[in-house]
DNA sequence: ACTAATTAGCTTAATATTAAACAAATTAAT
DNA sequence: ATTAATTTGTTTAATATTAAGCTAATTAGT
């Protein structure tokens, strides 16, 4: 069943292949649960992040949002039209710079976001209590080295946003 | 910008969504440049759990390929169909059960994933080289912890009293 | 044997996501 | 000032994904 292996990856490349499947799991798991309780509200991962940002950071352009959510400026596109349907966002058009507009809560958007944002905290809370204090610290500090990787390393990209 | 954190939600909770955050940007970061060698032979990331799983483990139902790569059964049925099209994968009626197919690497499948593993693995190695050995270690262990979790640590309901 | 429950896979409908091409507005270069 | 390059957001087309419901096949309970 090994044998395979040999002649086509060292040992180091089995050992960081294995890696990445446990994050790809551990992801799927964790956002499995943090889904849950979203889908009683009728809301996307997608759709809740743009709420959280604005919430927490105050109006936005759709530029800033799809670097925050890590989402392309067309997916934030469709995203704040649904919200906008739903009467959660408003776009208002920014006077200074015709191209954008700026995404508010609407007072719906925020009573929602106000509500269900502890609920969300307290899921999360509950997923990763299954590491004590120090190991949650520790895997904070391994996931932002992994994360702050540029593009740069590998190949080329397609737009390169600072941040992410 | 910090104060409306005070009376919504825990010290511990806030350190615990900043984790939850590092988590799905680590990911995604590491998913975007797992991505790019595969767009070069228009494989998605599913076809290639396939392939992959399929090389590694030999034939498969769809099943345990859906456990294996994390996906719906509907999308496993279409995957594969994909797959089938391009002549990479070949389903074959199990003679034992006969709701079963398993899932086959045809030869141009086989040479397929032999020949763009290597590449793969190196890609793995290369975006997980900013940690050392024993952070991967680390980060492996505590990966696992958090992703082996089950579901009834938290409500299992698939839709509530809203229906969706 | 008969019925009920479960399982595997498929289908359908709705939504999500991306890539690519595009228009309009802005900025930089000369 | 005029042109070229960049930026922002939208549109379009293709694919991906899920949830829900469905059929057929199998298994378990009686």
């Amino acid at each position: 069943m090994e044998i395979w292996l040999c002649n086509m990856i060292s040992k180091k490349e089995k050992a960081v292949l294995n890696l990445y499947t446990r994050l790809m799991r551990a992801t799927n798991t964790v956002s499995e649960k943090m889904h849950i309780h979203l889908r009683d509200h009728r809301l996307s991962i997608s759709q809740f992040g743009v709420l959280e940002a604005l919430f927490h950071l105050g109006p936005l352009c759709q530029k800033d949002l799809g670097k925050k959510i890590l989402k392309t400026s067309g997916n934030i596109t469709l995203v704040v039209d649904n919200l906008e349907k739903q009467d959660l966002v408003r776009r208002e058009k920014d006077p200074d710079d015709r191209r954008r507009s700026t995404i508010n809560l609407t007072p719906r958007g925020n009573d929602l976001i106000k509500k269900i944002f502890p609920d969300h905290a307290a899921t999360a809370e509950s997923i990763f209590s299954v590491l004590d204090p120090g190991e949650q610290k520790q895997l904070g500090k391994l996931l932002k080295k992994l994360g702050l990787q540029k593009q740069s390393n590998l190949k080329k990209e397609k737009h390169s946003e600072s941040g992410i």
